[in-house]
DNA sequence: GTGCGAAGATGAACTAGTTCATCAAATGCG
DNA sequence: CGCATTTGATGAACTAGTTCATCTTCGCAC
């Protein structure tokens, strides 16, 4: 069942965590189903749950001035998501997380959250575990997109999660890239002697 | 004294840290002066330290296999700066961090620190939110790199570090902001009305 | 002081990536 | 099924930002 699952997950991210404290953790979440094109997070509402993705797959994007929208983080299962400024800061979301299949999640609202980790230590160490990794995770990210041509980042991303790529359109993959749809089928179509469909 | 200045800011950070908690948690860190110039991370090694910034500057940049370097982050009094990746995952840096001025810091090492989260359930939330902030932080980065013109990005910069500016070479400014220095340098000029120096 | 390296300004030529427009194929859905 | 919407391919014209090269200015070392 998808609790399995989800204790699994935790357990790796925390091997000390006792299956008392796997229970009392999981049991604050709420599973529910989202079905495709359903927004979890939109702008001018406060981000208030942490998602953990158990089936499906959602994306996180901004809409600039000029109308283009910008992936900042995509997850599928196993994977967490929600606005990070929004949801720490409790000010209004500057982003949509939207749902790109029918889905099933666990989501836990801030006020729990609290609670969790005021009461156990072990749980704060989970968060902050939590909160680190996704630190690491958009710096690399920030750095990709300093250090690499559009091409490059391409590759890095074919590499990095070969199956996402087959799975999301590839709109979605551009504007993760950071480049338009138009030059992302170029560079698959003409681009180097790689050519993986 | 330094000490009080470092205090402060993790009182501001922690309200609930009490006396006795402050005193135990600086007296974990060491300070230490470090001249213009000098490294204090490396590519190839672990980045064993976190640093406070009592007094100085400091920048974190990649080097490209072109050559060229993107900052991807630096940092001030009262801020924090090491090599994030290396320093929680304990790997080698792929950064270097230097000192732009002569620097007066406060430094922790991994094992140390590892030790004060564990002892301490207060200590643990205070390294949590210092986390999420970083993550928060770097996340509003990337949404800046992704959906801003140069341009904007430099207005964004004078807005939000408006001190920070004068103080800083242009050519530091420039590879923070994802452009080449002759870039910017035509912005300041031409760009716009706006011509503060 | 003067000589020299680092920082900034500026212009001309260039290019990676965008925009716009059209066409083709795949997918969903009533 | 069959129509409509979404997704992807491709080419031509364009532009934001780069690269390269030259010149000036400024700080500071001896």
């Amino acid at each position: 069942m998808e609790i399995v699952q989800f204790q699994q997950h935790l357990s790796r991210q925390l091997p000390e965590l006792t299956a008392d404290e796997l229970a009392e953790l999981t049991a604050a979440f709420t599973l529910r189903n989202i079905k495709k094109r359903q927004f979890i997070v939109q702008p001018g509402f406060v981000a208030d749950h942490r998602i953990y993705v158990v089936q499906g797959a959602f994306r996180a994007y901004v809409i600039d001035p000029a109308g283009i929208d910008h992936t900042i983080q995509f997850a599928i299962e196993d994977w967490w998501i929600t606005d990070v400024n929004s949801f720490i800061y409790r000010t209004p979301a500057q982003m949509f997380v939207v749902a790109l299949e029918d889905s099933t999640v666990f989501q836990l609202d801030y006020a729990t959250e609290q609670r969790l980790k005021q009461t156990n230590h072990r749980f704060e160490t989970l968060f902050r575990l939590h909160a680190e990794r996704a630190a690491a995770y958009h710096q690399r990210r920030l750095i990709s997109a300093l250090t690499r041509t559009a091409e490059e980042r391409y590759e890095e991303f074919l590499a990095k999660y070969p199956t996402v790529f087959q799975r999301l359109p590839q709109y979605v993959i551009a504007s993760y890239l950071g480049m338009s749809k138009e030059f992302l089928s170029k560079i698959r179509n003409h681009g180097g002697p790689k050519k993986l469909n």
